[in-house]
RNA sequence: GCAGUUGUAGCUCAGUUGGUUAGAGCGCCUGUCUGUGGAACAGGAGGUCGGUGGUUCGAGCCCACCCAACUGUACCA
């Protein structure tokens, strides 16, 4: 017995996790959405504008404080100058820096939107993804809080221009200030504290994952993964004394209230005013300046939005919104689907935070010598679209294919080829079969996995028909339903029959339009 | 990063207390088909049983370590 031969060792095609090939039917999606984004947009006045997916790295602000080399949360490489540069993890920090280096130029305030890949060196889970894309629009030089009431307002518009109908979204409007006055209030103010800080701020932006006792279980002495002793992982917590915890659980009670008038609001019908919630928050921290000065800044928002008609559950106040804690300086906003859906395995998915963005007073001033205030909304395309296609509200039926003309006698390939220029002449896709003709049957597989509407089929009896040259168009479509009907194989070719043409050649283009009008194909 | 669960054909999964040559369905390819996809039948290709080492006469099965995926959690500009 000969020794098998040993196979040699093959290459493994495989994506890098957390990256994602798409289809037809999904960039059509994107193509789709990108466009409804871009309408609503421009309505409201912005411009487009674009910039690379590269930046330098100090450009980003993405340094390690006090190392030379860059977060390892950004994809960076060195130029062959020994220059640090990173693909963006967002669109802001790269408008930003557009901005400031064309700001003798720019009309201020300078109103631009733009679209595009972003990157992001993180754990991928589902809707996650290291290579996802963003549609932004910026306003940069007005401090006004209308500019950010009309963030929100453009929010909401979008959602419903995607088809996402009212009540099944919901704009969240927060204040950064808010939590930095709240902050000050139980004395953790001043650059010493900053640590402490961050991990309330992380505590209070868990309130719509966790339940409050998890939450103050972050903000005391911390929490174990599993939810209960010893299982998983531990994470320290903020370990505020009880007075602080006091204060802080009546911040946690205002956001809680807001969210059961939000759900009650979208049981009725019937909206509530944001006063009242930004009334309970300066009854216990009014006294502390900063945030006084935020919720007043909160209630002009409301008042602009209210004005215009959002106030009914569109848009609401939200204390448990915090956002990044990087550049935001103002308030801050987040889109969030309201939709349960089931996973294929009959779990319940929930979305979240589909969009948001804020005011960044400080990211474009880095570059210059003056203050240049500026707020941004940002939609995640990707993570939209995989929320979108799980609920069904956008298709994945795949597109319709070419009409596809067969090789019959591989001498006439010429004929064929003339037929396929004439559909095309007339803004009909279409293609010759290129593969091997051998028979029939091969091509019209490949015409079904195409998704073809028709092919085109001419033989010699055809051809030297008496009454002039005739081809047969064959309905694909029409074909596939006939066949589910019966399983009898004398019947399905009586029927087959039945979904396919001879008709002149003269009358060929009338008779594929007559089809492609039959199945409703537009090719969009 | 931490923790738990899971890794057998392209996909979904079987595989007895450790015992010859590791199976099924679907999918794929070829043929029945001298002029027709989705049907039927016949045949075929496709596996380093996630990897490495160990225990054993013998490992898909037992042990150790590693890798990957999934779930939770941390980080997330």
């Amino acid at each position: 017995m000969a020794e098998k031969p040993k196979k040699p060792q093959k290459l493994r095609a495989r994506l890098p996790r957390g990256l994602a090939d798409r289809g037809p039917a999904e960039i059509a999606a994107t193509r789709a959405m990108v466009e409804t984004i871009r309408e609503v947009y421009e309505r409201y006045g912005f411009e487009p504008v674009e910039t690379p997916a590269f930046e330098y790295t100090d450009a980003l602000g993405k340094f390690l404080p006090d190392q030379d080399r860059p977060n390892e949360g950004v994809f960076s490489l060195q130029d062959d100058d020994e220059q640090w540069i990173s693909l963006r993890y967002d669109l802001t920090a790269p408008l930003a820096r557009y901005v400031a280096e064309n700001f003798d130029a720019l009309p201020k305030p300078y109103r631009s939107y733009r679209f595009g890949w972003v990157f992001r060196n993180e754990k991928p889970g589902p809707g996650r993804f290291r290579q996802f894309m963003q549609f932004d629009a910026d306003t940069v030089g007005s401090g006004s809080p209308a500019a950010d009431a009309e963030m929100c307002m453009m929010a909401a518009d979008t959602m419903e221009a995607l088809g996402i109908p009212r009540g099944s979204y919901v704009v969240k409007v927060n204040n950064r200030k808010v939590l930095d006055g709240v902050l000050e209030s139980i004395g953790l103010g001043g650059d010493e504290n900053a640590g402490r800080r961050l991990t309330v701020l992380r505590a209070i932006d868990k309130l719509d994952k966790f339940s409050i006792e998890d939450v103050k279980k972050l903000l005391g002495p911390g929490r174990w993964d599993g939810g209960e002793e010893g299982k998983g992982d531990f994470t320290k917590g903020a370990e505020l004394n009880p007075e602080q915890l006091k204060l802080i659980e009546g911040y946690l009670a205002v956001a809680k209230l807001e969210e059961k008038q939000a759900a009650d609001f979208a049981a009725s019908g019937i909206g509530f005013p944001a006063s009242a919630t930004l009334d309970a928050l300066e009854e216990i921290f009014g006294s502390n300046a900063t945030a006084k000065a935020a919720i007043d800044e909160l209630r002009v928002i409301a008042d602009l939005f209210e004005a215009s008609g959002y106030g009914n559950g569109r848009i609401v106040i939200s204390s448990s919104v915090v956002r990044g804690l990087e550049y935001y300086t103002g308030p801050v906003y987040e889109v969030e689907l309201l939709l349960e859906t089931k996973d294929e395995k009959g779990r319940p998915v929930r979305f979240g935070s589909v969009g948001g963005g804020g005011r960044y007073d400080g990211l474009v001033s880095r570059f210059r010598g003056e203050p240049v205030p500026a707020t941004g909304f940002s939609i995640g395309v990707s993570r939209l679209q995989a929320a979108l296609t799980l609920i069904g509200k956008l298709g994945t039926r795949p597109a319709t294919g070419p009409v596809v003309v067969t090789v019959f006698d591989r001498e006439r390939l010429a004929d064929y080829q003339k037929m396929v220029s004439q559909l095309r002449a007339e803004d009909i896709r279409a293609e010759l079969y290129l593969g091997n003709p051998k028979n029939m049957g091969n091509q019209l597989k490949y015409a079904d996995k195409r998704n073809s509407p028709c092919v085109i089929i001419q033989g010699s009896d055809e051809k030297n028909d008496p009454d002039g040259p005739q081809v047969i168009v064959k309905d694909l479509i029409l074909g596939a339903e006939l066949a589910a009907l019966d399983k009898d194989r004398d019947d399905y070719l009586q029927r087959q029959a039945d979904a396919q043409r001879k008709v002149p050649q003269l009358g060929m283009i009338d008779e594929v339009r007559r089809i492609l009008a039959r199945h409703d194909v537009t090719w969009r």
